[in-house]
RNA sequence: GCGCGGGUAGCCAAGUGGUAACGGCGCAGCGCUUAGGACGCUGUCUCGUAGGAGUCCGCAGGUUCGAAUCCUGUCCCGCGCACCA
């Protein structure tokens, strides 16, 4: 059951008992229905809706989902301290394969999709029954597994309204897609069009990634065959018309360097018609050609060899080249006749010295060995670091000189990636002359395929092979498109992403990117589960469409169950929606969507940027008025487990269930959170949750032992004050971190480094007294309501202890004017400053010092310093300045010494803090903290003047400078 | 190749012009304790018998009074690049 979690350590205090306290606020959450939201008094401009992409339940949900909607509660919790009215829904998205691939595989016995789901998530073996039909699997993982996604978004605390969650298969939100998906085709915004897809041939079937057993990984590629003819073919054939020999290429541009072509003359080949023309292709390429929307005709079947020799016609040059035999050439790898350009492959280079080498072998095919010996390299493009003749030069000096050799393949990418990224095409190209491969060649592909010299056939460069066993070919299918490249469109979507409040900025552009290169996206599927595409109930509407425009359903989720199916019709949403119509119950819930609508912050994946989120904004920005579009996205990273990538297939996964049950939710969530900024990736690493545990017990019990002692009255010292006015610096900064989902940031301020500011205050401070009870306490209740949103179960618990309310009832802590206070944070400084000299010294001499005098610098240098910061950190002007005093003329170089460190010391601190300490009255500050020093170091404290005439045993008060002052310890 | 991000102490990680650089983990010492993997304090680049000096942020240059931070070049790593969700 995922990774072993080892035991917390237990304390000395046994009172932090995150189990049972987490319970009964969970228990409380449910029953007062807490985070139910409706349109209330409140301003919508007061109102907050935040989303995350509703789970997809194919399995259990582990640690990696739990952060992904822990960040969305964070907010939502902060904002609703902040006085908002907040929504945060969830539902479940179960449309597409999937869901319906894992059941057929657990139907089937499959090892390893069992084995995943009873070592990784836990299933009994007596629950695996329920799973066999796709929404009981669905089910079991919304909420009846134990480790279902709802169990664990409950335990985690998530603030979610549970009223209003669906599934992308009720009926409801199938009547509301299929609103959405007449409107948009009502827009034009769908096409109708042929595709290409993965086609398995044994089941005459498309296929997705998960239904294949071999070349999952492999991505079929666009192969141009440029129509090579003979007219002179036709030895034993039909000779009636041209034969067309396509050759099959990945690099069109190549085709005025072909030399020759290649056959195997050993495979089996066909004459067939296809389409008007008459081709000669490989058998399996003419299998390949017809699920290609070609009609295809065989004729006759014949050998390889019986085209060899023959002589075809290059449709561009109007060159004639010879046909090869060649045993390299796949007859099951596009159209099975090759064209061989030595001059730019270091395959064909090798090829053809091969065929020279081999007269007896040429002689036996009938073909002069002299011709073969005649043919020379055509070069058509010229590239920076070869040669005229690049692959000649490649394979060369890669000493390569066989086609067998292991180096061959990579030097071969090699010349292909700089022939494509910098090869400059020869004169000869016309308008394309002069130009780089890489911004022509599609141009030049369409040209040629427009003046029927070239066409298209998909293939993949390696076999393919479905779980059915059967071949996976490509295969053209009748698809819709979502045209995310119309003009208007694009422009909609480019301004909807300038609108957006992007988290973290930099990901604009990539959002920019996505639209300049989305194209049309098919947006229906053969299967699956999901809503049928409403004019061709055949068809599915994918996932990825489905998904796009959800959030407005949420706004009015719960009341539409209150409505009968059949009455949600075209109009309804219409009416809802878009304002346009007069159905009377919608108008009545388009306030609601109106209250709620737009989204504040969607948070979602980094990898959905490229798609999801894009559409997201597409599909908003058509369908809604631009002060609805989306108001902000934050992206979030991955997460990884000890380091590595979860996997639930290797079982490599940690359940938020059993998680929580070792640490605790309040720890599961802080260590989330904490350990990285949303958007960054995160590690999940026991030993770190372990001592994050440690650590808010450690708070825990230092709360409910200031709760349970005295109150302390306010009657404040320096140091309190001081320690408050870290305090409303920390509302500040968690404050603006908060703002931009800065988790990280916030609660690292709010926990962390409070925890050093209090470190000194308890070594610097008398905890007894009255005041500091009073302190310490007003900085409990107000650090409760600052972490309130990443450790709720905790906050709440003892905010409610302290002051008889929970913290999410009480406002989001503001700065208190009267505390803010930069001098008492300057003077502390100071005071610290000290105690480090003086620890040096002690250390450096390993000394006990009984007295310890402090000498602060004379007058003269705070007027020297006072100089400084107004003529500004300049030296020569300072200097200048400073030398019209005469007696200051007299001290010469101590001056200059002075003068130097004060101009540094000025360059480095902004206005505000120099007119802090130039405030300061530095004697007093050191008089106030005599009795600190004198007991850190156990020694009597003495401060003097460098203008008294101190004692001064060791002459060392002249060293004194301000704000530093000088130290003699004896 | 294109787009985005990143390389900082034994590990994780903050820092985007001003002090070897917040935290956490680990490690060491001390205290507390029957004990502790609990808790508290201190330390953790090197050297140093006076608060100092030296070195340092992938590598190499440059700008600046001053660079981990800005610029140029370079090496390495991660993620995405579609019809999977």
């Amino acid at each position: 059951m995922g990774v072993l979690l080892p035991s917390p350590r237990q304390g000395a205090y046994m009172s932090y008992d995150p189990q049972d306290l987490e319970a009964r606020w969970r228990e409380r959450w449910a029953e007062s229905g807490r985070y139910e939201a409706d349109p209330d008094g409140r301003d919508p401009e007061e109102s907050t809706f935040v989303t995350v992409p509703y789970p997809y339940p194919s399995g259990g949900m582990h640690i990696g989902h739990a952060r992904t909607y822990t960040v969305p509660d964070v907010y939502a919790r902060y904002r609703r301290q902040q006085g908002d009215n907040v929504l945060f829904p969830i539902a479940w998205h179960v449309t597409g394969t999937p869901i319906v691939g894992a059941v057929e595989r657990l139907k089937k016995g499959d090892e390893s999709q069992i084995d995943s789901l009873q070592h990784a998530f836990g299933v009994p073996e007596a629950d695996l029954k329920n799973l066999e039909t796709p929404m009981g699997f669905a089910r079991y993982f919304i909420e009846e597994a134990e480790c279902s996604y709802k169990s664990g978004m409950q335990q985690l605390g998530l603030s979610i309204d549970w009223r209003r969650e669906f599934t992308t298969t009720d009926e409801r939100y199938q009547r509301f897609i299929t609103w959405q998906y007449e409107t948009l085709k009502a827009r034009g915004l769908l096409e109708k069009g042929l595709h290409p897809v993965k086609f398995c041939t044994e089941q005459e079937n498309p296929v997705t990634t998960h239904d294949l057993l071999e070349g999952e990984e492999v991505e079929y590629q666009e192969y141009t065959l440029v129509k090579f003819a003979s007219a002179t073919f036709g030895n034993d054939a039909v000779a009636d018309a041209e034969t067309v020999f396509p050759m099959a290429t990945l690099r069109p541009e190549t085709v005025r360097g072909v030399t020759n072509a290649y056959v195997d003359p050993d495979g089996e080949y066909v004459v067939a018609r296809v389409d008007d023309e008459r081709w000669v292709v490989s058998a399996e390429a003419a299998e390949k050609l017809e699920y290609q929307a070609h009609e295809v005709e065989i004729e006759r079947e014949r050998p390889g060899e019986a085209f060899v020799g023959e002589t075809v016609t290059n449709p561009v040059t109007g060159d004639e080249v010879l046909i090869l035999p060649a045993s390299f050439v796949d007859t099951d790898s596009g159209s099975g006749v090759v064209m061989s350009v030595p001059a730019h492959s270091p395959d064909d280079y090798l090829a053809l010295q091969e065929a020279t080498a081999d007269a007896e072998a040429l002689e036996t095919y009938g073909i002069d060995p002299a011709a073969v010996e005649a043919i020379e390299p055509v070069p058509i493009l010229s590239v920076e670091g070869y040669g005229e003749i690049p692959a000649k030069d490649a394979v060369e000096s890669a000493g390569i000189e066989s086609a067998d050799d292991p180096g061959l393949k990579e030097v071969t990418q090699q010349v292909y990636n700089r022939e494509f990224h910098q090869g400059e095409l020869h004169d000869e190209y016309g308008k394309y002359g002069g130009e780089v491969v890489e911004d022509v060649r599609d141009d030049l592909k369409a040209h040629f395929e427009s003046q029927g010299a070239f066409a298209t056939m998909y293939d993949f460069p390696e076999p393919v092979i479905s779980r059915a066993g059967g071949k996976v070919v490509v295969a053209y299918q009748d698809t819709w498109f979502l045209r995310y490249n119309d003009p208007d469109w694009q422009a909609k979507a480019s301004r909807a992403v300038a609108n957006l409040d992007a988290i973290p900025e930099n990901t604009r552009e990539q959002y920019d990117h996505t639209v300049d290169w989305l194209e049309e996206w098919p947006c229906i599927r053969n299967y699956g589960l999901g809503t049928p595409l409403p004019w061709d109930q055949d068809f599915i509407i994918e996932p990825l469409s489905d998904s796009t425009i959800y959030m407005s359903y949420y706004t009015v989720a719960h009341r539409l169950q209150e409505i009968p199916v059949e009455d949600l019709t075209h109009e309804f949403f219409d009416t809802l929606l878009l304002g346009e119509g007069d159905h009377e119950r919608a108008r009545e819930l388009r306030e609601e969507w109106d209250y709620w609508y737009p989204v504040d912050y969607r948070c979602s994946a980094n990898d959905l940027i490229s798609n999801h989120l894009t559409f997201f904004l597409y599909h908003h920005a058509e369908l809604f008025e631009e002060p609805k579009w989306p108001q902000g996205i934050t992206i979030m990273g991955m997460g990884l487990l000890e380091g590595e990538k979860m996997s639930s297939s290797k079982g490599h996964v940690v359940l938020p269930g059993e998680a929580i049950a070792t640490y605790g939710a309040d720890t599961v969530r802080f260590f989330l959170l904490n350990s990285s900024e949303p958007w960054q990736d995160y590690d999940w690493r026991a030993e770190e949750v372990g001592s994050t545990r440690d650590q808010l017990e450690r708070f825990w019990n230092r709360a409910v032992e200031r709760i349970e002692g005295p109150d302390g009255e306010r009657d404040l010292e320096q140091v309190d004050r001081w320690l408050l006015a870290r305090l409303q610096e920390t509302v500040v900064d968690v404050t603006a971190a908060m703002e931009n989902f800065e988790t990280r940031t916030a609660s690292q301020t709010a926990f962390y480094r409070f925890e050093e500011h209090l470190k000194w205050y308890r070594r610097r401070a008398d905890l007894e007294r009255p005041g500091a009870r009073w302190t310490l306490r007003t900085v409990l209740e107000t650090r409760l309501r600052l972490l309130a949103p990443f450790v709720p179960f905790m906050a709440n618990e003892l905010h409610e202890r302290l002051t008889g309310e929970p913290a999410e009832d009480v406002p989001w802590p503001e700065p208190v004017p009267e505390f803010e206070d930069d001098a008492v944070l300057a003077e502390e400084a100071l005071v610290k400053d000290v105690l480090e000299d003086v620890w040096d010294i002690v250390d450096v001499t390993d000394t006990d010092p009984e007295t310890i005098r402090l000498y602060v610098a004379a007058d003269w240098k705070r007027e020297v310093f006072d100089t400084v910061v107004e003529t500004g950190p300049n030296q020569g002007a300072v200097m200048g300045q400073v030398m019209q005093d005469e007696a200051l003329r007299e001290q010469g170089d101590a001056v200059n010494d002075l003068v130097g460190d004060l101009v540094s010391f000025v360059r480095e601190r902004d206005a505000d803090t120099l007119e802090t300490l130039a405030a300061i009255e530095e004697a007093a500050v050191y008089a106030d903290a005599a009795a600190f020093l004198e007991r850190e170091f156990d020694a009597e404290v003495a401060i003097e003047r460098e203008d008294d005439d101190p004692a001064d045993p060791a002459d060392k008060a002249g060293h004194a400078r301000p704000f530093r002052p000088a130290i003699h310890l004896e």
